[in-house]
RNA sequence: GGCCGGUUCGUCUAUCGGUUAGGACAGCCCCCUUUCACGGGGCAAAGACGGGUUCGAUUCCCGUACCGGCUACCA
């Protein structure tokens, strides 16, 4: 029988959560919640120095954004509290001190300076990076190559010490991964990692392993680069004697810069230009600000789409996709192999394509919230509804409703008179005169009876509407873009049309 | 250096031995639009290389190259 499914995101809480750390998240939700799994999350950290206060709470802001609910958190509660490791502490070691009893784990006494000085000395240029291995264990300070009761000695005087996993000589260790089928390892190609540290709290490697077992998962995701310590971590769940319970391992591809090569870093955003982070995150020790995708203006369902598809597919041409569309299609054996290079211009088309599928209503908080961010206060729904439905076609990102929206509230600041300056003469001058004393006696307002008066003027003075449509746009508007220019006309309300007429008028010169 | 993973248009990708190698973003052109967009149409653009296996390889195998990851008492 198969055990029920059971998934964890495991973040380090050190900062802001980027795309790759989200999309684990979502890989993890997606298949958790298809198989009508759990999706827990689980707060990793077991690195005291590293600790940054907030960081917890902004990973579950952002994954409440993104409209993830976790079923088991530190936050949200569940059977196997406590879900923060610094809080479960104490069951580390007697795992630890059991490998050590069974004879693949040994104690080790080096200092950070002994092991400094080890890595120097034999380094050499076949060998950059001298691992703790199986080899050099034998010249280190440990319960390996000290006695038995010398080891005692240092034990009962409190030295500090570390416990290390006792890498096997020449054993192959293979798995079937999820995403890229069998990978095996030699051990002797391994290290001794370290697995319970000097300050008794135990490393990822430990860690994972006790608390994947104690919380029951059943399919372990991260990213590739935790594939070269996959050994470590399966044969720690053969030497506890879980073997049989061990997870389903996937090891997701990474997100590449877009520019040269590497993994996505913090860094990459302001260099060129994007955000990598979900939502804003504020870096105390460095006194900044750095924005995410929802201030930059995303929706979060844009946000959730365009991850999904940056290594995933559903096999069709279809690019579009909300939450239960992606829980109900999503599959691991669709998950590409090959990391993939984030190209931010393909992330704005998902954000332009869900404004412009979401609904004028939908839009309208978050809209409003923009404004009033601007200091500009929304009283009018209705209005606000009606000019969202206007511009939303235009919209790549929400921001952009700012610019985009700005004139149906206030008078431009300014006008791009230079745009029809140059055409500008007396017929023009003549022509919008009269219309504004027609405009003055219209009633009632609407966009159709409006351009017909115009139209009709101009045939009245013998000119080409096309030559007047650009001028009357820049009027109401102050430059050359926005939705049709009646309807523009009709929504502003014949008060501040003809105020922004007889503006546009008085600043035009006749040559 | 060693180990592991990867390799289809500039980018994200489809293809599960037989296709004119398809789609999307970006780019360019045209249409629509008396603005800017949206929309519609079109152009350009790819199987890293070399060996096998096979009637037939982008697809399977090997090698090479290149890219990436790891190589901490960080995750």
């Amino acid at each position: 029988m198969n055990k029920k499914v059971r998934v964890r995101f495991a973040p380090s809480p050190t900062g802001g959560l980027h795309l790759g750390g989200v999309r684990t998240v979502l890989f993890n939700y997606l298949f958790a919640k298809q198989q009508g799994g759990d999706f827990i999350v689980r707060i990793e950290d077991t690195d005291q120095t590293r600790f940054v206060a907030g960081a917890e709470a902004y990973i579950f802001n952002t994954l409440a954004w993104c409209g993830i609910v976790p079923d088991e958190s530190p936050l949200h509660g569940g059977p196997h509290a406590p879900y923060r490791q610094s809080e479960r502490k104490p069951i580390y070691a007697q795992y630890a001190l059991q490998l050590v009893e069974s004879g693949n784990a040994y104690y080790a006494f080096d200092t950070p300076d002994e092991l400094e000085q080890m890595r120097t000395q034999y380094k050499t240029v076949e060998n950059p990076a001298p691992q703790y291995n199986h080899h050099l264990r034998s010249v280190m300070r440990n319960s390996l190559t000290l006695d038995a009761d010398e080891v005692a000695r240092l034990l009962a005087a409190n030295t500090p010490y570390v416990i290390r996993i006792k890498m096997p000589v020449d054993e192959s260790i293979a798995f079937t991964d999820m995403i890229r089928g069998e990978v095996s390892f030699n051990t002797s190609q391994v290290d001794d990692k370290v697995l319970l540290k000097a300050d008794g709290m135990p490393t990822y490697h430990l860690a994972v392993v006790v608390d994947d077992y104690a919380m029951e998962i059943s399919h372990a995701f991260r990213g590739e680069e935790w594939l070269p310590s996959a050994p470590v971590h399966i044969l720690l769940w053969k030497y506890l004697g879980w073997e049989a319970n061990m997870p389903q391992w996937a090891h997701l591809p990474l997100i590449l810069k877009p520019d040269g090569h590497g993994k996505l870093s913090k860094r990459d955003g302001d260099r060129l230009g994007f955000p990598v982070f979900a939502m804003e995150w504020i870096d105390a020790n460095l006194n900044e600000t750095i924005a995410g995708f929802k201030e930059h203006g995303f929706l979060p369902e844009a946000f959730v789409n365009l991850l999904a598809m940056l290594g995933w597919n559903d096999g069709t041409d279809q690019e579009i996709f909300t939450m239960d569309e992606l829980i109900e299609k999503f599959s691991m054996d669709r998950i590409h192999k090959a990391g993939a290079k984030f190209d931010y211009e393909k992330a704005k088309w998902f954000n332009q394509e869900w404004i412009k599928r979401t609904p004028a209503n939908a839009l309208l908080l978050r809209v409003k919230n923009l404004f009033t961010a601007q200091g500009i206060t929304m009283a009018d729904d209705a209005q606000l509804l009606k000019i969202i439905g206007l511009v939303k076609d235009r919209c790549v990102l929400l921001n952009d409703f700012i610019g985009q929206c700005g004139f149906f509230f206030k008078t431009p600041e300014s006008f791009d008179t230079a745009a029809i300056q140059p055409k500008w003469d007396a017929a023009k001058n003549e022509f919008f005169t009269a219309v504004i004393s027609k405009f003055e006696l219209q009633s009632p307002w609407i966009a159709a009876d409006l351009e017909i008066l115009f139209k009709e003027q101009a045939a009245a003075l013998q000119l080409k509407p096309g030559e007047l449509m650009l001028p009357l746009r820049i009027m109401l508007v102050g430059g050359k873009f926005g939705p049709g220019v009646f309807d523009i006309a009709e929504t502003i309300g014949k008060a501040a049309m003809l105020e922004r007429m007889n503006l546009v008028l008085s600043l035009l010169e006749l040559s």
